[in-house]
DNA sequence: TACTACAAAAGAGCCACAGAGTTCT
DNA sequence: TTAGAACTCTGTGGCTCTTTTGTAG
């Protein structure tokens, strides 16, 4: 497919950090600039290609937005996502609703990027998806963690109850929460790390999808003196719910990745804070915390997913096998035990190890 | 436009049991 | 201080029921 541009570190690949702004050294690079062969944050490449009407003229393509360490060679319509060709064809593989996402070739950018005079070759639906983006990326956002100091939890809604896209990550001195942020972190050490909190004899843990992991751990940090602390971004959604867009149906089609993400039901006792009269950003942003904010939504938005993780798969293997009655579990006969029992020794004599295969 | 009836979607809860974790002796 | 027993808690999947939302009349 597409070769791998620039490939400053030579590694092409998708598995390190993001690619540091080869002109500040300091600040996650956002775009690459085929002229100058370098990778720019926003700050760089705003001041880079403002100077002249030349270097306006560079022709620049997004760094994907899962590595970050790659020029972006496809838009995913359904995501709202500019992948290089290794992770769009990572992403898009994984299962047969990804595979049909609509996936343009990504057309290079030119002129000002963040300002008023943006002219984008073929940029038009990317501007369109920006407002769209943004309007939406402040809906989620708006509840700055940094900024609203009032309240240390206010990851949390008026009711308790956690928005689980908010980053949670300052609420861990929240004592009412405590166990919460605990197992969280937990969970988020785990993910991080792609290593087990704990091996269990007899459990057999799943492991983590390490690649996920890695793509949580490349955050957005595109002012690391103010947002890094805030931004580490690990996205673990909740303890039973893990994050990859790579093993499950995820945002199926163009529709759902819009409506999925936007206004889901409330659920009862919950309040909505969408119903109400629009609430107002905690400040002005600059165009360029906008662009933070938006490709931080969007990084969310893609690697979120809803379906649980089996944290253990020998309690799945058993609640598999269990006998039901209307769907609920029932209490196993004395035939049925020893047939499983059986089953279980048959299935110990074949694995060899005594433990239940992971799926 | 307001109301009612129905369908669809979403979420909560239930169940038994293995095994991890904690407390007690 | 350590070992073992006893107890508590957690997680697992499929079904049903309830609640909420959307649509048609």
């Amino acid at each position: 497919m597409l070769k791998q541009e620039g490939g400053g570190d030579g590694d092409g690949g998708c598995n390190n950090g993001p690619h540091i702004c080869d002109s500040c050294r300091a600040a996650a690079c956002t775009v690459y600039c085929r002229a100058d062969s370098a990778y720019l944050c926003v700050s760089c490449d705003g001041h880079i290609h403002a100077a002249n009407r030349v270097a306006s003229r560079h022709e620049r393509v997004w760094v994907c937005e899962a590595c970050e360490r790659a020029p972006a060679a496809y838009l995913c319509r359904a995501d709202a996502a500019s992948l290089c060709a290794t992770c769009d064809a990572d992403i898009h593989s994984a299962n047969p609703l990804a595979s049909r996402h609509h996936r343009v070739p990504i057309l290079p950018i030119s002129g000002s990027l963040y300002g008023p005079s943006t002219t984008q070759v073929g940029g038009e639906e990317e501007e369109a998806m920006d407002e769209e983006d943004e309007d939406e990326a402040a809906s989620w956002l708006l509840l700055n963690p940094m900024k609203n100091s009032n309240n240390p939890c206010n990851g949390f809604l008026f009711n308790g109850e956690v928005d689980e896209y908010l980053d949670l990550v300052d609420c861990n001195s929240c004592g009412d929460h405590i166990q919460f942020t605990d197992q969280y972190n937990q969970n988020q050490q785990q993910q991080h790390y792609g290593v087990p909190h704990k091996t269990y004899g007899g459990d057999s843990v799943v492991p983590v999808q390490q690649q996920q992991a890695q793509h949580f751990q490349l955050g957005l940090d595109f002012e690391p003196s103010k947002m890094e602390a805030a931004y580490s971004y690990n996205a673990s959604i909740s303890h039973s719910v893990s994050i990859s867009s790579m093993d499950v149906g995820v945002v199926p089609e163009a529709t759902m990745s819009d409506v999925s993400i936007s206004h889901p039901r409330p659920s009862k006792g919950t309040i909505d804070l969408f119903s109400g009269p629009p609430l107002q950003l905690p400040c002005q942003l600059t165009p360029m915390d906008r662009k933070a904010r938006v490709l931080r939504y969007r990084e969310k938005k893609k690697t979120r997913k809803f379906e649980k993780t089996i944290r253990y798969a020998s309690r799945k293997a058993y609640a598999e096998t269990r006998p039901r009655i209307k769907g609920r579990f029932a209490k196993r006969t004395d035939v049925e035990a020893e047939v499983d029992q059986m089953f279980s020794t048959n299935l110990m004599t074949e694995a060899g190890y005594g433990i239940v295969p992971t799926f």
